[in-house]
RNA sequence: GGGCUCGUGGUCUAGCCGGUUAUGACACCGCUCUCACACAGCGGAGGUCCGGAGUUCGAAUCUCCGCGGGCCCA
């Protein structure tokens, strides 16, 4: 049967799609082999599947099915991380409503509705792009059967005094309602103003002026020789009128300002330190919807951005005020809605964080690219206080705890009660003080509670399963180090006491083709399914897998994927002609055979270690440019008159080699082209590749001799196609007799290629042989000569040439006679004919005489 | 302001534990419709490897300084 002319990805792409059964991937709990669980990233289902998602989706599938055709019991579970504010946004805006509009569970159930119809659509995406996810191991972090874990992970913590609930400040977006942890809190450069007032018997400057009512203690440098006299007196704040403690401290800049700092709970991170150091009071001027306490007085009601407006005005007319300049200020975000975050103390709940343990589990796990590992130390080391888990949301897992209605004690869920909703259940035993009234817990947890034991899950944690952590791969971007990974490390070793993996992957950022994070304001958005209609899955994963080195960012670019479908092409055509050639029949090779099986091994080899070491790019490009150049521009041209021609060894030898490179070939491309490998290999072979091994090398095949016979054959053959280029004659032009002087012993094949008759001349031809030039070792000279290698190079460079036929040159240098061999340097030789009508060609260490 | 990272022909990119004619793709210019492929083949032009200093016999590759991008953060 004979293959169409043009490869049709979307007609093949679908077939297979339809074609494959999900349990060739499934991961098998009771195999023998050897385990490779990769920790695949939940994302969370917004409904698409964003371009950088693709990317690293495509590096895990790599991975998976090159593992899986090294004989390893793979598991690519797929997880949805469902919980979070983005949803409860869309609901809201889909149902026309606010949350506080529907009850609790109305309002989750709406939640999981959208998610549910998200995921349905994500599903598809991933399938399309020839994923071979184990959807035996889906998870879906809103189902009891994942919540339950969190929430039993969080018993356990609190059990162990991991967790603990305490007053204390916490990033709060106001618009949001609720405590967002560090890594969520973004930051922007905005400008404001400094404010100088009159405070008292001093002089301070301040950005929020707002926050009077909340000052608390006034500092000063302690070698600060103005204001030593006024440390440990009391001042009085201005129009609010209570006392403060003037205070020493060595962080006040004095040349800042005034060098006065008023301190309040909370202006920012800094004001949390010294509140902590001095043993501070706290005033709370905001509350949780962003506006003034009664402490605030006649501003009681304001928003803080209304407040400092107004009490400025104030300030001014009374002559408080009495400066303002502008001031370049970085202003924390909430990362969600992007509003001014304020810092309040809340009663919350917490994770405590133990620096030395994440830094020495870090260390078990290796980082690819390893620099990454910074990163995380780097964010361990700034850490102020621990991680605060507990929101005021609704679409999150439930904080398992109640609080007695009588005594006010906190009543934290036994494991065995888990799943539950503490606002839907009470809880089956009474309270210490013989109480049964309780109040279940509204706050919520923190989503990376959810996603940061994904590895504990995956690898059999609380199931009917044995417990194979730590997991293999963690693939994920390096955006979500300080988060995803500094978490997850945190909860495996708190929860198991084991670091979550052997090997962290991380991938780099998809950027635009104008060089900039994509994002649909700066229109350089592309989705996967876009380029999927275009040019197929195939294409697309090509892009992903040389677009760029693994971990460093890569730019979508389209000319990448059209290069990707023109790979595509160029295989099928190689594959449609040779179709009808191959035999799987061994015979007895000829020179260019063994070339090309030597050149084989060796990429087989070299695939083997890059994929080793998920060099995606250097492994793909090695199996193009073989397939490209070795195999189609020059094997097929050669071996063509033997495969054309009449049945014998050598056609039988060519069919056979043929055979075994497009058979090599399919089995290296398939992890990267799951589609067209599957297809050109169905023409083969009756079986999926996707369930072969891996090639093996046949180190006894490498052979460098074999190598250089055949890289003889082939720079003959190109001299020749060359020397008929530049005559202006077409390619397939018989020539009237060609010489050739060379070590090797069949031309056939040079035969065949070139269309015209070959004599093969054993020795040297009947031409002066004339050295041209002598070009020195470096290599040798520098190890051998040091410091004199550069005299040594320029005096061999214009030594006299008749000297090296004894196969030595001796010169001399700054009076020094040395005698070089001939490892020190090679002479190039021209070959001068002796009036014959000939043109000569030099190649491959031959002399090709070519009769006129 | 700090940390990490990158800066290679017109564009993108490999090489970067020192010694290669500096890789490949796209674009460009010739020639060829050759029996798998014109989404091709063959040939060609095009690079002070960001700038400067240093280490070295020798640096795109190592060190330092500077300039310029990106990312993460304060």
């Amino acid at each position: 049967m004979e293959l169409p002319k043009e490869y049709d990805h979307n007609t093949l792409e679908e077939k297979w799609m339809n074609t494959w059964q999900d349990s060739m991937y499934y991961f098998d709990w009771d195999s023998n082999k050897p385990q490779f669980i990769i920790d695949t990233p939940p994302p969370y289902p917004t409904g698409n599947f964003h371009i950088g998602n693709a990317l690293n989706w495509c590096y895990i599938d790599f991975v998976a099915r090159y593992k899986r055709m090294r004989g390893f019991n793979v598991m690519f579970p797929e997880g949805w991380d469902c919980h979070g504010l983005p949803t409860e946004v869309k609901v809201e805006e889909k149902h026309g409503i606010t949350k506080s509009q529907v009850s609790r569970e109305e309002f989750r159930r709406m939640c999981v509705e959208l998610t549910e119809t998200n995921i349905t659509r994500m599903r598809k995406s991933l399938r399309r792009l020839g994923f071979s996810i184990d959807w035996s191991n889906e998870y879906i972090t809103m189902e009891p059967a994942y919540f339950g874990k969190t929430q039993r992970s969080f018993v356990q913590m609190h059990d162990c005094g991991m967790i603990y609930q305490q007053n204390h400040p916490v990033n709060w977006c106001p618009r949001c309602e609720t405590a967002i942890a560090f890594a969520e809190v973004e930051y922007d450069s905005r400008s404001t103003h400094l404010n100088y007032l009159n405070f008292d018997k001093l002089k301070i400057a301040t950005t929020r002026p707002e926050l009077l009512a909340a000052c608390v203690a006034v500092a000063v440098n302690p070698d600060d020789e103005r204001y030593g006299d006024y440390v440990n007196t009391e001042v009085k704040v201005p129009v609010f009128g209570h006392n403060v403690r003037v205070i020493a401290d060595k962080n006040v800049d004095p040349t800042f300002g005034t060098g006065v700092v008023m301190i309040c709970t909370f202006g920012d991170k800094q004001d949390v330190r010294w509140w902590v150091e001095h043993s501070l009071p706290l005033r709370k001027a905001i509350d949780k919807t962003g506006k003034m306490t009664e402490l605030a007085g006649k501003y009681k009601g304001m928003g803080t951005t209304e407040c400092k407006k107004a009490i400025i005005s104030d300030m001014k007319e009374s002559g408080l005020l009495y400066k303002q300049e502008d001031l370049p200020q970085n202003v924390g975000l909430c990362w969600r809605c992007k509003t001014a975050i304020e810092i309040l103390s809340e009663r919350q709940w917490f994770v405590k964080i133990k620096q030395e343990d994440i830094l020495n589990t870090a260390n078990e796990v290796t980082w690819i690219p390893d620099y990454m590992k910074v990163r995380l130390e780097n964010w361990t080391g700034t850490m102020e206080w621990d991680w605060c888990i507990s929101r005021q949301r609704i679409f999150a897992t439930p904080i398992p705890a109640w609080y007695c209605s009588d005594c006010g004690k906190t009543k934290v869920a036994k494991e065995e009660w888990l799943p539950l909703d503490p606002t839907q259940t009470q809880p089956p035993e009474s309270c210490e003080c013989g109480s049964s009234q309780f109040r279940g817990e509204e706050d919520v947890l923190d989503t990376w509670m959810d996603s940061s034991i994904s590895a504990l899950h995956v690898s059999g944690w609380l199931s009917d399963h044995p417990l194979l952590l730590p997991a293999q791969l963690r693939p994920q971007g390096y955006d979500i180090i300080r988060t995803w990974s500094f978490y997850t490390i945190l909860r495996s070793k708190a929860l198991l006491d084991k670091r979550p993996w052997d090997t962290i992957l991380l991938n780099g950022m998809v950027l635009g083709e104008d060089g900039h994070k994509m994002s649909k304001s700066r229109d350089n958005f592309v989705i996967p399914e876009e380029v999927i209609v275009k040019h197929g899955a195939d294409a697309f994963r090509q892009w992903a897998a040389i677009g760029g080195t693994t971990g460093s960012d890569i730019i979508f670019l389209w000319k990448d994927v059209v290069a990707g479908s023109r790979f595509l092409q160029k295989m099928w055509s190689i594959v449609r002609f040779s179709l009808p050639h191959i035999s799987d029949k061994p015979a007895s090779f000829t020179p260019i055979d063994l070339w090309l099986i030597s050149k084989l091994n060796r990429l087989v080899k070299e695939t083997t270690e890059k994929m080793d070491a998920y060099q995606f790019d250097e492994t793909f490009k090695a199996i193009r440019g073989f397939a490209w150049d070795i195999l189609a521009d020059n094997y097929i041209e050669l071996a063509k008159s033997r495969l054309y021609g009449e049945d014998g060894e050598g056609k039988q030898a060519a069919q056979y080699t043929l055979f075994v490179a497009i058979e090599t070939i399919s089995k290296l491309l398939a992890p990267f082209l799951p589609y067209f490998s599957e297809e050109i290999y169905s023409h083969i072979k009756q079986e999926s590749i996707h369930l072969q091994s891996w090639p093996d090398v046949n180190e006894s095949r490498i052979d460098a001799g074999a190598e250089s016979t055949g890289e003889m054959i082939k720079e003959i053959t190109s001299a020749i196609r060359r020397y008929k280029a530049e005559h202006g004659m077409p390619l397939n032009a018989s020539l009237k007799e060609i010489e050739i002087y060379s070590t090797i012993t069949d031309a056939s094949d040079i035969a065949g290629a070139s269309n015209s008759t070959i004599r093969l001349r054993p020795g040297t031809p009947d031409f002066e042989l004339v050295p041209r030039e002598i070009k020195p070792n470096m290599k040798v000279l520098g190890k051998t000569y040091r410091n004199k290698a550069k005299s040594i190079a320029e005096a061999l460079v214009n030594a006299d040439m008749k000297l090296s036929d004894i196969g030595s040159i001796t010169i001399q240098v700054e009076d020094e006679e040395i005698t070089l061999d001939l490892s020190c340097f090679t002479i190039e030789k021209e070959r001068l004919l002796k009036g014959k009508a000939v043109d000569i060609l030099e190649a491959g260490n031959s002399t090709i005489v070519i009769m006129r």
